[in-house]
DNA sequence: AAACGCGACTGGTCCAACCAGTTGACGAGT
DNA sequence: ACTCGTCAACTGGTTGGACCAGTCGCGTTT
């Protein structure tokens, strides 16, 4: 009845994962990282239940998700394949690749959702202005002045700073934006603290995002768009030509 | 030896979906439908087994990637929980729900996969022109010039124009745009025939693709951003007010 | 009335068998 | 010598049942 309350968030609930869970996560990481090659097969199910000393079942269920992935292709009585996740692999796996990093250089993949959050936010934004049902427009600006009186917290302002933009998102329409914002949302959160000091300008600008909510409140698609540019575009800028290079290999 | 290549695309591979795929499918379109509220608890393994006529193990590999998806939440001891889709699912749900139409309205559906592939084809050709690789635009440019010989073929077409913007989208160097990209390659190719005519204007428009491969080879992103909005949001453009209106509530 | 504890759930894992497709090699037919 | 059908040895797909491991709630106990 006390206790974790009462502890400065040292503690963090302790990750159980189920076997499935791991032999996911090790045949994941050996495909994205390349160890095993498009179209290469990977070992039968039985052999791979051998190998990771599991059950058959646990196998079949991480192969089911990774072919939900787009990262294996199974078919009965043929082998199962690999698959080249960059052109079959959807955005859930930046999702997946977030939480076990070190398969691919995270602050590389944390500035890329940034990234494309700023690209979906910013059309977000418009398209909410244009089309926004007033009810949501209304909530936004309730949501937006409320959003300084977090003022000095950050990790209190990020949550409602996510909540603003997810009602935006909603209000633009787009099923797609809904969508991909989750993701990309999820994404951030899965590799923790990683949005350290790089957003904080973007969270402490109460300012702008009052500014945002009134022109979409008022229906001006192009002011929504501007001044979301200029929330969303502030982490991304700072970029590393050499990580970028790194990236398109 | 001969057969399929000579008939005229009339037949089409059957479908064969495994037991797990149709409880999947079946449980994924109840709780996106909202058959299943969110909170509400999921009847147990044993129980939809025994609803569906199949094995237990099939309907685990279901959860698993309802789970996955974003849809329900299970927990060892307590009961298997619906999640809300719209916070909780990740851009992968429209790619599944494009394949069994009919839970969301699909013209709806493919009318924001194509608005999102609009806003991320634009920034990544920016992208791409600023910072491509300049094999991938010296590629690119071939793939544009070689673009123009299919010209009656709309078929053929659409999968060079997809290997088009696969490169861009590769040369931008964004991971999360290129996964964001299959995802709505795949979904709109999931719906079948959607875009029967919306998108013959801009896959005819061979001089418009040789223009944005010229300005992203020449590096100028301004440019290429412009001639890719005027390529993608004509498909977009004609909007039904009422239909949108609809998709927001 | 509050706390404890047991029992009846829940999902998680395993084993062993069999069904159902695919593949390739082997042998009969041409 | 080549072709083609057949079959056996794979592959994944499915099933049943058993047991482990947490969770939850109701009853008893304090």
């Amino acid at each position: 009845m006390c206790g974790a309350t009462l502890l400065p968030m040292a503690f963090a609930p302790v990750p159980r994962a189920s076997v499935s869970d791991h032999v996911f996560g090790q045949l994941r990481d050996a495909i994205v990282s390349g160890r095993y090659r498009p179209e290469e097969t990977l070992p039968g199910e039985r052999e791979l239940a051998a190998a990771f000393a599991v059950n058959r079942h646990a196998v079949r269920e991480a192969l089911r998700r990774l072919q939900q992935l787009g990262l294996v292709r199974v078919s009965q009585g043929g082998a199962t394949r690999v698959l080249d996740w960059r052109v079959h692999a959807g955005l859930d796996l930046a999702l997946s690749l977030a939480r076990s990093a070190d398969v691919l250089p995270v602050d590389t993949l944390v500035r890329d959702m940034l990234e494309m959050r700023a690209c979906v936010g910013i059309d977000a934004a418009r398209l909410c202005a244009e089309r926004g049902d007033p009810e949501v427009t209304a909530e936004l600006v309730r949501a937006a002045d409320e959003y300084g009186t977090l003022a000095p917290d950050l990790d209190l302002m990020n949550e409602a700073n996510i909540a603003i933009w997810w009602l935006i998102v909603r209000g633009s329409g787009n099923i797609a934006y809904l969508l991909a914002f989750n993701s990309l949302v999820a994404g951030t959160f899965a590799v923790g603290d990683v949005p350290p000091d790089a957003r904080a300008a973007e969270l402490l600008d109460v300012a702008g995002h009052r500014r945002l909510a009134a022109a979409i409140a008022a229906g001006q698609g192009t002011a929504a768009a501007r001044h979301a540019r200029a929330l969303l575009t502030a982490p991304v800028t700072p970029t590393t030509p050499a990580a970028r290079r790194e990236a398109r290999a």
